[in-house]
DNA sequence: AAAGTTAATTATGAATTCATTATTCAGTCA
DNA sequence: TGACTGAATAATGAATTCATAATTAACTTT
């Protein structure tokens, strides 16, 4: 056992801001939403002020909104905010890139190698569930290659906010394939370890999900269901 | 009057978070030093609750570090913490360059070069208080002119984060000389609306500031007072 | 006196209470 | 009927209380 380990000792209101967290982004809380403290309370077995303080803490990273006295609403999600959002998030994913290609060991290259062939099959296969799970393992490896914790928690925060976003618009055939692309260069790169072709090409990755995804949501004005 | 301004209401944990925060970054608090609820709370004329809250924010954004049942310290500023910081940072920094160029307008950047000149000034008088008040409202500015909130919020976090550092080791006379430079480099691609270039200088600029500092802490650990 | 042990004190996390503000809903009047 | 008024209800923000964990202080024991 090792024994800088600290020890694991978690109080109330991180543990609710994590669930609260996962209860906005897997949207099961909905955007605009109120929170109702009382009926959440009940429901996880709490008193109001460790939620309260989660709350709080969930506003200050965005992913619910604080009137006051009105209590919190669960923050939407419009799309001049995607907007503003995607290319600050490109800009911290070039970051991930430059400096993964730099600091990743052999271990964590075959890592993600390995996710990236998961992610091929889940493609041939069009199994978006299992194509979602081995994307997001390399994007996360990428992440801790990366080895900055202040990237990372920028980066997780600002991730989360835009996966609600995958609610709106569903990922289109035409979209996928350039993804796979996409990532089929950013493996080529990583492998030839040229940082600053990987950082591009993980921000140009980004900034054309947007382009997807605003694309997706212009089909839908035109045809509302 | 405008009818449609929103009334401001401000709760007390909103106001005790920019208060605690500035205290942190003003060194008022010291890093590692125990931040004690309950004079604080005398001191501010609160009660814990609101005062505990505004400090779960403020862990949130790595201003204090909360232990289980020991309460909140405020986070220490290490070297390894600062070379984190630094890249991310000046990649938010590059992009605020790349927007400003697209975005601002005549006023805007009118008010630029006011500050510049002001800050060129202070410089001259070698009056740093001058100097970083004309330098920080020309960053201030330049992310106004970016027009993005998501980029204003982690960029104002990260900022707040390095400003910390300025109370480990001064200014020295080579550095503020390359500033200046920098920033006559970066009026003159303002000017000429070279995003880009201005992007880049922008990271670069942030960049060299870690250099510097570096330099300087390392000249401290060779000659310890 | 120094290290170890136990009791007293303090500080913390969380629940509860209290005062105030929003919201709802019944009743009134045009 | 439909907009307005005001009382009743509910929800919120903040203070207080309570249980428990950490720290300090006092006391042994060697």
């Amino acid at each position: 056992m090792n024994l800088t380990d600290s020890i694991k000792r978690t109080t109330l209101h991180e543990e609710l801001v994590e669930r609260l967290r996962n209860l906005v982004v897997e949207d099961v809380l909905k955007p605009g939403e109120k929170v109702p403290e009382k009926q959440l309370c009940d429901s996880l077995g709490v008193s109001r002020t460790p939620l309260r303080e989660a709350l709080k803490v969930l506003a200050s990273e965005g992913f619910v909104v604080l009137q006051a006295n009105r209590g919190a609403r669960v923050a939407s999600v419009t799309r001049a905010e995607l907007e503003n959002t995607f290319p600050v998030l490109a800009s911290l994913e070039q970051l991930v890139g430059e400096l993964a290609c730099q600091q990743m060991d052999a271990v964590e290259f075959q890592r993600i190698e390995s996710s990236h062939k998961d992610m091929l099959s889940a493609y041939e296969a069009r199994d978006r569930q299992a194509y979602f799970k081995a994307n997001q393992d390399i994007h996360q490896a990428l992440i801790q290659g990366a080895r900055n914790d202040i990237l990372e928690n920028h980066h997780k925060l600002l991730a989360a906010r835009v996966r609600r976003a995958r609610f709106m618009a569903n990922l289109s055939d035409e979209r996928w394939a350039q993804a796979i692309d996409e990532h089929e260069a950013m493996m080529e790169l990583l492998k030839a370890r040229d940082a600053d072709g990987l950082g591009k090409t993980m921000k140009l990755h980004m900034m054309n999900k947007l382009s997807a995804l605003v694309k997706a949501l212009e089909a839908q004005d035109e045809t509302p269901r």
